[in-house]
RNA sequence: GGCGCUAUGGUGCAACGGUUAGCACGUAGCCCUUUCAAGGCUAAAAUACGGGUUCGAUUCCCGUUAGCGCUACCA
């Protein structure tokens, strides 16, 4: 009998970005959190694009934000929708409110209410107690004769005194006094010989949860206030109103409202940067909400199941980049190998240094390497590598031999007068090795080192710069038996040519 | 100014009336070591303040302070 009432009606939640701007990490939270909670739910995703002031407005950006969904991720099921296409709908609403009762046409010039009246004492009513005074009440609402030539407004009529009330799934019970709410606009004044212009934010959003039949509302806390407005205008349209979850919002380090000042706040930065984005959105989840013991690396499948709006915090956090950058070098360690592997082909191939014969299943290189290959020297870099291009950058030399030397490591390690005889006895050594592996090259190293009287670590440190161009790789012997003995000696070799007189290089 | 929300180390979280207030990032030190990471160990570091309620408050209530949000014919 239970069951008929456990199968609750699905749930469907939405993600609804302006255009106005970038994903920036805020709106990246909020995608994610719908998406966690609706994948978790097995319930549907709705995106939809919230594009109704012409003014402001940049188609241009809409697609760096779906670029930047798919980034993280977070796909969906219906959408995206546009609602500058829906405008039909909207005054349809809004003329319903009218004739209602709920709304009323406002004739005053836009600029009456604009900006700042708390500043001055408002004229419409008596000022009460002292200082200065909004106005929430327009005197067209009480029915004012037309003015002709002037296109009027339509204004939701809230209703004097009481209080609305709604249930939010983080904060709990609200409670607003409807004298603190203006009459807000639904639908703005016509231009040229249109009745009506576009719908306002308020309108716009509760047609569209109705008509998509959105159950849950999460959405930032910044809409708190625009709640209860809402709320009135689900009533007023003959609805219920869903349940909502306002998340905190998210902070620059000085705790003001993370803003470019505070440095990259374009999701698609970071995927530019080279951060994973299983990592980034593994920090994302963990920014205003937590499973609810003390486990930090969780991978997306179960974000997905343990998330729940009771994990969500009421308190604004700020945006950490340290941690994200240490969720990523996590995740550059752990990911099951095959999974990185094909993140660090994307990257190899971003920078060209990609050969079709390291991919799975492909026939060998002519130099042998393979996807057993592949995977050996992405497994012995990836506790090394920070972001992704490290892979094309400072770990060049492991997939190209076309790579440069780093003068700082040079000078570090190659300051030795001793270093150049050093590396062609090694050099030597090694070309006459029968066997390639990590024990057979330690052993000719040392031995190298050992018979010029030198301490082991000057040799290796002068190879390590020799074979890979840097300062900073893995173990030396590990990477020999990965660039494979021919690579080595010609790199040996080509080294010591740089020091003195000019040999003509063989590389 | 009004209304609202919030308040645990520098940061993100845990403890949902009873713990020596826990974990992680970051910071410092040590270990490991051929570089650099990774890893291991250790240390410093918090319940904003003041009142209540209670046998007992980080936890519940009130006030103060601070931060943030809203206060547009922006979203």
């Amino acid at each position: 009998m239970t069951e008929i009432i456990k199968k609750a009606a699905p749930v469907r939640v939405r993600f609804a970005p302006s255009p106005t701007g970038y994903l920036h990490v805020g709106g990246a939270r909020t995608a994610l959190f719908n998406w966690l909670f609706a994948r978790g739910q097995g319930g549907v995703m709705i995106l939809r694009i919230e594009d109704t002031d012409a003014e402001r407005n940049k188609p241009e950006l809409v697609q760096g934000i779906l670029d930047g969904l798919q980034w993280l991720g977070v796909d969906w099921n219906e959408g995206p929708f546009y609602q500058s296409q829906r405008t039909e709908l909207y005054r349809n609403a809004a003329k319903k409110c009218l004739s209602n009762g709920a709304a009323f046409l406002c004739y005053c010039p836009a600029e009456k209410y604009a900006g700042g009246d708390y500043a001055e004492p408002a004229q419409d009513e008596e000022p009460k107690g002292a200082g200065p005074r909004r106005i929430t009440r327009c005197s067209c609402r009480d029915g004012k004769p037309s003015t002709p030539g002037v296109k009027p407004a339509i204004r939701f009529k809230v209703p004097l005194g009481g209080t609305t009330k709604f249930f939010d799934a983080v904060f709990g019970e609200r409670e607003f006094s409807n004298d603190e709410i203006e009459d807000f606009v639904l639908l703005r004044s016509g231009k040229g010989d249109e009745e009506f212009g576009q719908s306002m934010y308020q309108l716009g959003v509760v047609v569209d949860d109705m008509d998509m039949r959105i159950t849950h509302v999460i959405r930032g806390a910044d809409h708190i206030s625009n709640t209860p407005k809402q709320v009135l205008l689900y009533r007023a349209l003959g609805a219920e109103p869903p349940i909502f979850a306002h998340v905190p919002l998210i902070l620059g380090a000085d705790k003001s409202r993370l803003s470019k000042r505070h440095g990259a706040t374009d999701v698609n930065m970071y995927r530019t940067e080279g951060f994973l984005a299983e990592a980034f959105r593994n920090f994302l989840a963990l920014l205003g909400w937590s499973p609810g013991g003390d486990e930090e690396f969780i991978r997306t499948q179960d974000l997905i199941q343990k998330f729940s709006l009771e994990g969500v915090s009421r308190t604004n956090a700020v945006f950490d980049r340290p941690k994200l950058e240490w969720f990523n070098t996590q995740y550059l360690q752990k990911l099951p190998i095959e999974e990185l592997l094909s993140e660090v082909e994307t990257e190899l191939k971003r920078s060209g240094l990609w050969k079709p014969e390291w991919g799975a299943g492909a026939a060998p290189d002519p130099d042998g390497r393979d996807h057993a290959w592949f995977s050996k020297t992405v497994d012995l870099l990836r506790s090394r590598v920070r972001l992704l291009p490290d892979f094309s950058t400072w770990s060049r030399a492991f997939f190209s031999d076309d790579f440069t030397r780093d003068p700082a490591a040079k000078e570090k390690f190659w300051k030795d007068t001793k270093v150049p005889e050093l590396l062609a006895r090694l050099a030597d050594v090694l070309d006459k090795l029968p066997e390639w592996n990590h024990d057979a090259c330690n052993h000719a190293s040392r031995a190298v080192a050992e018979a010029a009287g030198v301490k082991a670590g000057l040799l290796i440190n002068a190879t390590r710069v020799a074979i890979v161009g840097q300062a900073v790789a893995p173990p030396l012997f590990d990477t020999m038996v990965v660039l494979g003995q021919h690579r080595v000696v010609r790199r040996l070799r080509v080294a010591v040519a740089t020091f003195g007189k000019a040999q003509q290089a063989a590389e």
